[in-house]
DNA sequence: TTGCATCCGGTACCGGGGTACAGGTTTACC
DNA sequence: GGTAAACCTGTACCCCGGTACCGGATGCAA
């Protein structure tokens, strides 16, 4: 009775509907309880579910690796997960290290009044770090 | 004589050749100079410019608004310049807290123990902070 | 001058993440 | 019991960021 239809925890979590068929067959989204006739019927932690995705996936990952962080608490955990967990810790560094190095930038171009940020970088009259940005990604995620 | 071929700049940069006509096409790149029978022959600041793109491309801009942002610099500056890239810090800024309430997150969920994130989060078995996370979504960017 | 690597433009395709549409059933309310 | 809204499955399509393939035209070196 506490069950959410389709339209309305698609409403609650703002995706769209189809959304949440799609994030089913991803394995996102485990398959709710169906009425009589057929139709889904959604626990409320959906939701939440739901806002975990949305989350995650801003800040990068992809729908497969949110899969398999979610479903392996969801019934059963691989042994692996520990692991997936640090690898993916580390990634979210780098991650933050790597906006930390944009943001710096994008100060000290607003500070600088410095409006052109190519040439700023390149003919290095202002010292923008732009090339430690761009050299980190050498270092990184295939 | 210091210009570089398709290539050699893909080589250089860490992309495909094709990729340096993509982004040619999208603006990323400004054309290059030719050779009499039409090659093309970059200057070597566009391995400075690829580098760039990739990172900001790996940061979560997507190739229109790098576009924008070069070109902007490029030829001369559009007066909205500096609005974009305040926008851009605060868009920056907002994703660095949402990567530190992840990475806190997937610390937390690491100490305990935790090999269940979901069930953990919308339990509220552990003190996850992940609706925290969830919640920061829903004030953010379309 | 011949030969092979490279490049050219154009078009087609791929994977990720959705979204829309078709055509048919179910629900819910009057 | 009728009817409109919401739902169902399935398939097709869209955008993004590339990548691959094509047939033909250079570039360069021996």
């Amino acid at each position: 009775m506490t069950g959410l239809r389709s339209k309305q925890l698609a409403e609650a979590a703002g995706v769209n509907p189809q959304t949440l068929r799609y994030y089913e067959r991803r394995g996102l989204l485990s398959e709710p309880e169906r009425t009589l006739g057929g139709h889904r019927v959604y626990p409320p932690e959906a939701v939440a579910v739901l806002r975990m995705i949305k989350a995650a996936q801003r800040l990068g990952f992809t729908l497969d690796e949110i899969a398999d962080l979610l479903d392996v608490g969801r019934h059963r955990h691989s042994p692996g997960l520990r692991a997936r967990v640090t690898a993916k810790l580390a990634d979210v560094e780098a991650r933050i290290a790597d906006l930390g190095a944009i943001r710096d930038t994008l100060r000290t171009a607003l500070a600088a009044g410095c409006d052109d940020l190519i040439t700023c970088s390149h003919t290095a009259s202002c010292p923008i770090p732009f090339s430690g940005v761009a050299g980190a990604e050498l270092s990184s995620r295939p």
